[in-house]
DNA sequence: AAATATCTTTCGTTCATTGAAATAAATTGC
DNA sequence: GCAATTTATTTCAATGAACGAAAGATATTT
């Protein structure tokens, strides 16, 4: 049923995802900070007009979470919150210089082995990884409208 | 300093990462397990012979941790624990036979959505994404010898 | 103004995670 | 053979993560 070209790659992917996996725990403890407060902090920085809501739909966490880890990051003096004036209803998290700097400062294994090893390849190399990465990323890519009826055949109770 | 095809690589890779992020809590939730527990139970079954320092070495957990998820997971009635026999320091771990039903029932996202996908890619462009795949994962993979230094340059207190 | 909707927080609970100390067994040195 | 050391695991105590349900606050609609 399944190619023998699938398993392979599916066995290398995960690898993959194994390499990558211990990187965050690790910039967190570099940082200070635990995983999902870096992860917060990220989301904060990354956009304008950031809400506690915002965050929990892009990091799938539930609301109750993002308010705890932010609670933490404000004690931390790593982000604030503020009242939107517009909608009153709404809070905007904002990161500050010092956490601006955290995360600036927080070294990024996967950038950082990549850069160094990535470069020492032929260019032909690199051109297919590139190539296959990105095809890869396609193929998994998509999720929201695709994912969830897969789910549903399963014997999924709680998601 | 950084070629445009590393940036783009590791872009893809992000987006590979993000796809792939959500899959370990989805199979915990259809199991009934939390992920560490699904981990574990893993990381059991996988060789003989595995014991509690084992696992927490290669899922870079503390022995109290594993300590804490084997006893739930002997709780449920998915491992088992028993003295070797050779060396009684040693504690052995060992799925049962509803731990193994358990991870076998396991949805896989990666899997799924993977073997439906990449199934109907052309020949040609499997070959590549196994190939870019795998040389991705022989760059990220080292670790062990070649991590500990990179980040020995950076503001680390405690890892 | 009342009902409804949206956004955030509070509360209570369970699980994860760790470091330090305790326990237990094996090995080494005398 | 027996103390000292090493190795392996567990207990303990504390912090953080995560969630659902319900409450609180503000907007929007009727």
């Amino acid at each position: 049923m399944e190619s023998e070209i699938a398993t392979a790659t599916l066995k290398a992917l995960r690898r993959v995802l194994r390499a990558a996996e211990g990187g965050t725990r690790r910039i967190a403890a570099a940082t200070g900070l635990t995983p999902s407060q870096l992860l917060v902090l990220r989301e904060i920085d990354a956009g304008g007009n950031v809400t506690p809501g915002l965050v929990a739909q892009r990091l799938e966490f539930g609301h109750a979470t993002v308010t705890a880890i932010v609670d933490r990051l404000v004690a931390l003096d790593l982000a604030t919150r503020s009242r939107s004036a517009e909608d009153k209803r709404r809070v905007l998290l904002a990161a500050t210089g010092k956490g601006r700097r955290c995360l600036a400062e927080a070294p990024d294994m996967l950038q950082e082995i990549f850069a160094a090893r990535f470069a020492a390849l032929p260019a032909w190399e690199q051109a297919m990884i590139l190539a296959g990465t990105e095809r890869l990323a396609d193929i998994l890519g998509v999720r929201e409208m695709d994912a969830a009826p897969l789910l549903d055949t399963g014997a999924i109770d709680r998601i």
